[in-house]
DNA sequence: TAATTGATTTAGATTACCCTAAATAATTCA
DNA sequence: TGAATTATTTAGGGTAATCTAAATCAATTA
């Protein structure tokens, strides 16, 4: 009888992904989200490498079942892959929850701290984590937070750009995630769940006069901004 | 002029170490703590790897800057290698107090997660969740925590095995961090803050009877389990 | 449809980290 | 002190992940 001795918790034996794996994962997962397939140059692209170097993974990946991988076409991931690449998510977003609520940092400043974190292996941290924070069910930016299951309530949601004159909503999430938007966004305080009246629309350059409700302002802002914004009408 | 993209936080380009060459540095800075020097062999047995391996990263961490190394000679840190290893234990030490304190994990779970968040490069981070936990100076198993500046205070402490008949004393911390004696002293109710009275110790194989007083209950503990508790004398 | 352009893959290297086996230095002990 | 033992280093490789340059495939367009 021969033992083998290696330093790793079990659930790391049975299923490890390393972080650049992870990381492929997560870029074929949200190239897929939207309308973009994730062909080698889209994938290169979003993880700042290249192409040659994404090839070179989709064949290990392909190998592990991960993703689905052919030469010359786009990749997809595997229900495995898709498995991972959620948890990924999920993580991502519990740990940006937490340190915007507890520990008080602004949104824009959550993101690259969050992308370390969520490689982090260990599920009874997260399922910890999430009873912590009373398993919340968006994160900073209102993106839903998977459920331990790998659920995500993906809300087809409208932007402020679509809403119609004199209607009244709240924001609930933006779909651009730069931090100079976000910085915009805290100047001008549009901050989540801040109600506002669509007061007019110039059709000129499409941009919208809004009602702040609660502080009774009115402000103005571009095409560019309101397209980026994610509202639920009351 | 020619600009090159790096994706990477600032500090980290000023200055980057990996999580293998943080361990290295951890591994180093502990066997120095103790009355132990740094050989190649001491360092290869604490982090479960080759001699020939050890060897190379020295040789590396020298060339860094981080560690004093000559050929056959045990290493040493440098001021820079030491501030690093300081931060890692800081990093660990404050993570495993937020495992314990606030996700009620119990104090034999929360080294291996540790592990991990030790190495998540973020000041700030570290900085914010310090405040969130009221900036604590001693971890779950009573190892104090660095400070921001890196200063220790090492407490030159008591064992339990060292104390003397009938007099009175408060459990601080464990000098053995096994999973198997943390889970020992909770079922004998051992915990941290503990207060106790020596009663008896017997010549023969020097066991100790001691009273815990908020229980009003005596038990018997081999030397081997009174020579690995710290105990401050009230 | 043939040629050009653009996307993708292959070939060949590099770096960090680790390994085994062999060589060499240091230490111990008869 | 010289031989044996133990510690350490070197030599030579391996793997994961990356890169550049060259080759090849696919798509577009004249």
């Amino acid at each position: 009888m021969v033992y083998v001795k290696i330093g790793l918790p079990l659930h790391q034996i049975l299923f490890m992904t390393s972080l650049a794996e992870e990381n492929y994962l997560k870029a074929i997962y949200a190239l897929n989200l939207g309308d973009s397939t994730a062909s080698t140059n889209a994938i290169a692209e979003r993880l700042d490498t290249k192409a040659s170097s994404v090839t070179d993974m989709l064949k290990r990946l392909n190998e592990k079942n991960l993703v689905n991988y052919l030469k010359y076409q786009p990749a997809t991931l595997t229900t495995k892959g898709q498995a991972i690449a959620i948890d990924v998510i999920r993580k991502h977003r519990l740990w940006e929850f937490f340190l915007v609520e507890k520990l008080k940092f602004g949104w824009d400043e959550v993101h690259e701290i969050a992308e370390q974190l969520e490689h982090i292996q260990s599920p009874a941290l997260i399922n910890r984590l999430d009873e912590f924070l009373n398993s919340p069910k968006f994160d900073p930016h209102g993106d839903p937070i998977p459920n331990k299951e790998g659920k995500i309530t993906e809300r087809h949601e409208q932007v402020l750009a679509e809403m119609d004159l004199n209607d009244h909503a709240h924001i609930v999430g933006v779909k651009e995630h730069s931090n100079s938007f976000l910085q915009y966004l805290d100047a001008m305080q549009l901050v989540l769940g801040t109600k506002i009246k669509l007061i007019n629309r110039f059709e000129f350059d499409q941009s919208v006069v809004i009602d702040l409700i609660d502080s009774a302002k009115q402000i103005t802002i571009s095409h560019e901004i309101s397209k980026n914004l994610y509202i639920k009408t009351i």
